[in-house]
DNA sequence: AGCATTAGGAACCAATTGGTACAAAACACA
DNA sequence: TGTGTTTTGTACCAATTGGTTCCTAATGCT
């Protein structure tokens, strides 16, 4: 009927993605995005309207990509012990630190960022930390030390991991040492495994 | 020798501290932070150089503001046990939110913006983080349940604390729920209680 | 009183910001 | 082969960004 895209819609969103993730959003200019993104201005707006939408649109990209893959981990079933996956996953953040990937999460930065001001963006974000929350929830609930506990325990304790996990992404984005998230993790472990009926 | 300033420097600085802890370093913008501070481009320029010195500036004054205000809380030997000091500390972040302060900390805020593409700003932060650090270390040396551990168990522990903190921050500034915080809080609270030797 | 020195304030600046208009180009379908 | 529809890319836009210039005003010291 018209006149097909030339871009690779998949290729561009990832290039975005990829812009935002390492300069934020304030901090991505259109010049960079549309070079990452390999497209010019008419073409930007036209797929997807502002820069302010096309975040949104790459929001959702971040939770299909990243954040589905944290919450995989947590779920996965291979890892018996689901305390075995939480650690698993508090590696991978120590592991992108020692690769001196120091771009943290794009959620993360985002939560600290615009969500602050922009009711769109904060309840984007608020969806995907929930998602991540149940994800904790979920690992917890596989954990034979916590399996037992109550719901409303469980809760707690993934609101924790949480919140550990922001300050993580956020303390490696600022760079600091890989020693500080080292510890900070391992203490977090003992604590938990700590755990006792 | 010369002319004085006119302005009340304390109030000037103060008002850049506000502007910048609402809006973030890139967020304030000059108009905003001359109209905060109550002055001009000619006198900001001839005082501060420019945005990222005064910003640095402003950070040691966030320092002698707040994180100072925060660390002689945890050292505070008033309070007996470091464990009811450290209680104190997050409880006072839940009653920021309370009273719908949402600006977060100005500090991991900074930590989650410039500092990761700035050495200075970053060598800034990471000085004022290590400041919190110590504070904890300091309250953890004098809780009870505590004190016997060693060194490095101490360490590890503070840091942990630190990473809670700088969560905590993030998620108050993107608007989380008051539980989410309250939940995150008392279950580190019951986690770092249950520790016994 | 006069001079050196500094603060204050407005006008000005180039560069960049996000966003739009519009014409040319590429296709689908008849 | 046309015709309608949509994508592209360029040129353009006003507004805002952080930063400078420069003249005037205010002061301290001699």
């Amino acid at each position: 009927m018209a006149r097909p895209r030339e871009f690779n819609e998949d290729k561009a969103l990832e290039g975005a993605m990829n812009v935002f993730w390492a300069h934020g959003y304030e901090g991505a200019s259109l010049p960079e995005l549309l070079k990452g993104m390999g497209l010019t201005r008419g073409s930007l707006y036209k797929a997807y309207k502002d820069k302010k939408s096309l975040f949104i649109n790459i929001l959702h990209r971040y939770d299909e990509a990243e954040v589905e893959k944290a919450t995989q981990l947590l779920g996965d079933e291979n890892l018996k012990d689901g305390l075995d996956r939480i650690d698993k996953l508090f590696a991978s953040v120590l592991s992108a630190i020692e690769q001196e990937d120091y771009r943290g999460c794009l959620l993360c930065s985002a939560a600290a960022g615009p969500a602050h001001n922009d009711k769109q963006i904060s309840e984007a974000v608020h969806g995907l930390l929930n998602k991540m929350k149940s994800g904790f929830e979920i690992a917890l609930k596989d954990s034979s030390q916590h399996a037992e506990l109550s719901k409303e325990r469980l809760g707690q304790l993934a609101d924790l991991l949480l919140t550990q996990y922001v300050g993580l992404r956020i303390l490696s984005r600022s760079q600091a040492s890989k020693e500080t998230l080292k510890r900070s993790i391992s203490s977090l472990m003992i604590l938990l495994n700590s755990e006792k009926e």
